[in-house]
RNA sequence: GGAGGUGUCGCAUAGUGGCCUAGUGCGCCCGCCUGCUAAGCGGGUUGAGGAUGAAACCUCUCGCGAGUUCAAAUCUCGCCACCUCCGCCA
């Protein structure tokens, strides 16, 4: 959520950034209103319990009438106490439910717009031309069957559409893949993290992802756990409730992670093969800081980003995702899309958001500096998913003959091996 | 899943209905004293919210939530977490 006190002072900027998500401001005054009313109603309330409490303490000096009276009054103020309590209590409630529906403040430098109105920041890299080299390329679903690596038809008999078993070869690309971006996070100062996939509702709520988001999530009824998306979730919510000391910061950690997602609504979209699926594995990153410092930060993520793409050997661009793109939490969000040669096209592998201190505030971190207490400012960034790295790799590193060359950074994770052979 | 126990300020503890505006010790911060350090002395030290130009001020916060009462850290009920033991299990 964002800061009470700026929807108070400057309700202009909070609309203006609304219209840039092409969304409505008017919830800016329907918020004004609630926050009206709940602030009438803690005075009321305040005034009631002080007098009953000032009373209360004169009681057991009074004798006789005196007791009486005050008794009788004392008993009336508890009354209109309650009641005043319940009030108080309901107008927190409703601005409490619209403050959380609000995103974050987009940032003025996110392109306005949807999701096609992103603008390109820099291509790197030049897509293979694979009509001079003198073949087709072929998928990643060919690839995999012909490396014996992905199995998506067991997959689907065993859970479903949208499932897939890594073999062989292909399980040890994701462990490979794995390792080495644990290995590059550590690093670059991560601190390495297996944290739990299955969240309860606080920490999912306190991410945003319970907003226009809940349709994609996996939840568990019966327990009332969620299978998270994205260890951004676990990770976001480890230091709930807690006070980080200003000079412990940034508290940077990478997770590896299963990450679930229902995929409502993308019926049709990316059926072949693994590029869309309802689980997959995730190394991610995630920074606790300053907000002053979370815009150096968030492109401090984006060169890591890079780096790792570089590293693999991936032609890939780099957007600006626009306004109405951003999710509830994020004021601004880089996105690195690798290019598919069997697509033609540049698909998302990995994705940085500056959530500023609109996580933080939900679930309640925060920072003790100089200046009192704040709240920590958080963001995230996608190191290695695996799923769609294997895509890009495979595809982008295949040769005519069916074989996939193995980078350079990776051949010591993969027993030293240069090429992956089809089978025989 | 069953039985028992515990939950108070950063830590350790005191507190069985009003004298709790939650005490004390440790730690930490500021000051005094002292060649230096330690000791000693004095003061400060949970967090959130409301009001105000800013304060003084007021409210909430003893795991969480409801209840009893004029009044709850204290009594009642529910929930959660942790510990011990049993069962089951990777």
């Amino acid at each position: 959520m964002i800061d009470v006190r700026l929807l108070r002072d400057d309700p202009d900027l909070v609309r203006a950034a609304q219209e840039r998500r092409g969304e409505s401001p008017a919830v800016v005054d329907d918020l004004l209103a609630a926050d009206e009313s709940r602030r009438a109603s803690i005075a009321e309330f305040e005034q009631l319990r002080a007098e009953q409490k000032q009373l209360s303490k004169q009681i057991p000096q009074a004798q006789g009438e005196e007791r009486a009276a005050l008794l009788s009054r004392t008993k009336e103020l508890s009354g209109q106490v309650k009641t005043a309590e319940a009030a108080q209590g309901e107008a927190a409630a409703v601005f409490d439910v619209l403050l959380k529906s609000l995103p974050n403040v987009a940032a003025a430098e996110a392109p306005p717009g949807g999701e096609d109105d992103f603008v390109t920041i820099e291509e790197v890299g030049t897509p293979r031309d694979f009509a001079a080299e003198g073949f087709e390329p072929r998928d990643h679903l060919e690839l995999g069957r012909l490396l014996g690596a992905i199995d998506v038809e067991r997959g689907a008999k065993v859970s479903g559409s949208r499932f897939y078993f890594l073999t062989g070869v292909g399980a040890q690309l994701e462990l490979a893949l794995v390792q080495l971006a644990m290995a590059k996070a550590a690093e670059w100062g991560f601190i390495p993290m297996i944290p739990p996939s299955l969240v309860g509702p606080r920490a999912m709520e306190g991410t945003g992802f319970l907003g226009q988001a809940a349709d994609d999530v996996y939840h568990l009824e019966k327990d009332d756990l969620y299978l998270v998306g994205t260890s951004e979730v676990p990770l976001a919510a480890y230091h709930s409730d807690e006070i980080l000391e200003a000079d412990s910061l940034p508290l940077k950690y990478a997770a590896f992670s299963p990450c679930f997602r229902r995929e409502a609504g993308s019926y049709g979209k990316d059926t072949k093969g693994i590029f869309r699926v309802h689980w997959f594995d995730k190394v991610e990153m995630f920074v606790y800081t300053t907000i002053e410092e979370s815009y150096a930060t968030h492109e401090a993520l984006l060169a890591w980003e890079r780096e790792w793409l570089d590293a693999l050997e991936l032609p890939y661009r780099v957007i600006d995702v626009a306004a109405g793109d951003l999710g509830l939490s994020a004021i601004r969000k880089f996105d690195c899309e690798a290019w598919v040669p069997t697509q033609g096209k540049y698909r998302e592998v990995s994705s940085t958001s500056n959530c500023t201190e609109f996580q933080a505030r939900r679930l309640n971190t925060r920072v003790r500096g100089e200046d009192g207490t704040r709240p920590a400012a958080t963001l995230n960034g996608t190191l290695m998913a695996a799923t769609r790295t294997i895509v890009a790799l495979l595809e982008n590193h295949q040769q005519a003959d069916g074989s996939v060359r193995v980078p350079a950074v990776l051949q010591p994770y993969l027993g030293g091996r240069q090429v992956l052979e089809p089978l025989a």
